[in-house]
RNA sequence: GGCGGCGUAGCCAAGUGGCUAAGGCAGAGGACUGCAAAUCCUUGAUCCCCGGUUCGAAUCCGGGCGCCGCCUCCA
């Protein structure tokens, strides 16, 4: 049975989907100010874990995936690089796009953005307005959250204490009728970019377009909705109050949030600068590499993303591609000869894999059982097991990997060599063949120079390249 | 000040009442190898501290110490 943490309640529910056998998810995605970092990564990599597994579970999963691509910081920046505000969200966009194949993250079905979306989401502030819970105000449009009960039920908070508590910081504003009143629609200022509305010219507050788009896509009432633990206070606290307010019916089963990334204990943060982008990281890294980092820890731990830890990672890795490098060699290539099932030893780890991830996607333990199964099928290989029975083993690994979206690419063929490579491969096995080894030890550290490791296996020399 | 989280071997990290506390990295010993590499075998934990509940707690409760996040744009 699957279990899924929900925020809101505080505790691991079973997931049940509203609608059978379909499951609607949202994850708020990223604000297009500036570049994407690792942290904007764990989304990417959490909603694409969710939605495999779902799959894997039977369920036709629909996965919305938003971006901010109008606000203060893109309107900032925009002026200060003398371009349009469209060209930084585009610019921002793509990247994002582009970290994502990299990732090997499947394409979402929807990624809606806010400018797309201004009909919906005027609409929807209409509906707030008509109601009673928000009010118009100077051109400004507010929730008024001391007229919704339900307001703190997500973050645990109470409206004194926040008030109380954020008192230097809480805009005072005089077109506010509360302090905590939030803002759905807001006046465009000279020269920023603007929309025409029922309350003039502006555009949208952060909160409602999340609400409008999740609506769109999923319905009003739907499955899943992520983002990392940060939103969960205001934004997410806001838009429950909004569609709920709205709608007058409960908005989302399970909130999902996962753990910050730091480095080096200190939160990424878009304030300081203190971040890493992911072009940085992806030239530095391989797709598996980061992929497997991020989901050796619980999608809802923070994590420390630093070098050490992504080397650890890369040797981790390296136990699967020696796996199915040797696999190919004694057996062929994945998907040709005849398979028999997996032995039992392999049967009962799959079965403790799924457990695990019916455990509110806990890839972390998911990830040491398929060591238990690289070390039982290194173990029938050493004891000489039939091949059709490692066929089989390798095809549950391949099955168990594929929900976590790793090692896509490895398939266990031997790497491409550099010219002049396999001549010093031959020269080496020709002196070997004389037993005069000093000549082959000195071949092997010409090989390592070129980058390349060789290996002697009963089948004969295999090459490897040298992970940098 | 308010709200929340975390503290498990050298490092990372599962486990949330009951078999010998997963797994990875690093280390040590062994097998295999001409030597290696890969692989296999063996090897490491007073579960932050102090009380309490319980037949039984890393796991629940109370207190302490330490670290972190949110309350303001942020995945």
């Amino acid at each position: 049975m699957l279990k899924i943490f929900d925020t809101q309640e505080g505790r691991k529910k079973e997931f049940v989907p509203v609608r059978e056998g379909s499951v609607g998810m949202y994850f708020c995605g990223m604000t297009v100010q500036s570049e994407p970092h690792v942290g904007h990564m764990r989304v990417a990599l959490v909603s694409d874990v969710f939605r495999r597994y779902l799959r894997f579970k039977g369920y036709d999963v629909t996965l919305v995936i938003n971006f901010t691509d109008i606000d203060d910081k893109i309107i900032a920046k925009a002026q200060e690089e003398g371009v349009e505000y469209t060209e930084i969200a585009r610019r921002n966009i793509d990247k994002f796009m582009a970290f994502l194949r990299f990732l090997g993250a499947e394409e979402a079905d929807h990624y809606p953005r806010a400018t797309d979306h201004m009909g919906e989401i005027i609409d929807l502030v209409q509906t707030l307005v008509d109601r009673g819970h928000a009010y118009p105000s100077g051109g400004d449009v507010y929730f008024e959250v001391r007229k919704w009960p339900g307001y703190g039920k997500l973050s645990k908070r109470n409206i004194d204490d926040l008030i109380a508590g954020a008192s230097e910081r809480v805009d005072v504003d005089e077109r506010k009728r509360n302090p905590e009143d939030f803002s759905l629609w807001k006046v465009a200022k000279e020269g920023e970019p603007y929309w025409d509305s029922p309350w003039g010219k502006g555009r949208p507050g952060w909160h409602i377009e999340c609400s409008a788009m999740s609506m769109k896509y999923l319905g009003e009432h739907f499955d899943i909705h992520g983002g990392g633990t940060e939103l969960i206070f205001p934004h997410h606290e806001n838009e429950i109050a909004q569609s709920e307010a709205a709608t007058g019916k409960a908005y989302v089963n399970h909130w999902v949030h996962h753990g910050l990334v730091n480095l080096v204990g200190e939160k990424m943060s878009k304030s300081t600068g203190h971040f890493k982008t992911m072009e940085e990281i992806s030239k530095r890294f391989p797709p598996d590499v980061v992929r497997f980092y991020l989901l050796s820890t619980h999608y809802r731990s923070e994590i420390e993303f630093s070098d050490e830890r992504l080397h650890e990672a890369a040797t981790a890795i390296e136990r699967f591609e020696n796996l199915f490098r040797t696999l190919a060699r004694l057996v062929g290539p994945e998907g040709d000869g005849e398979a028999a099932e997996a032995s039992p030893g392999i049967v009962e780890i799959r079965g403790k894999f799924i457990d695990a991830m019916d455990d509110d996607l806990n890839t972390a333990g998911a990830i040491g059982h398929l060591f238990d199964l690289v070390r039982v099928l290194n173990q029938e290989i050493e004891s000489g097991a039939d091949a059709t029975v490692l066929r089989g083993g390798r095809s549950v690994l391949r099955e168990l990997l594929d929900i976590l979206g790793l090692l896509r690419g490895v398939r266990g063929e031997s790497d491409e060599v550099a010219e002049g490579v396999l001549q010093l491969v031959e020269e080496r096995g020709r002196a070997r063949a004389e037993k005069n080894w000093a000549r082959a030890d000195e071949i092997r550290d010409e090989l390592a120079a070129k980058g390349y490791t060789v290996e002697d296996t009963p089948e004969g020399p295999v090459v490897r390249k040298l992970k940098g």
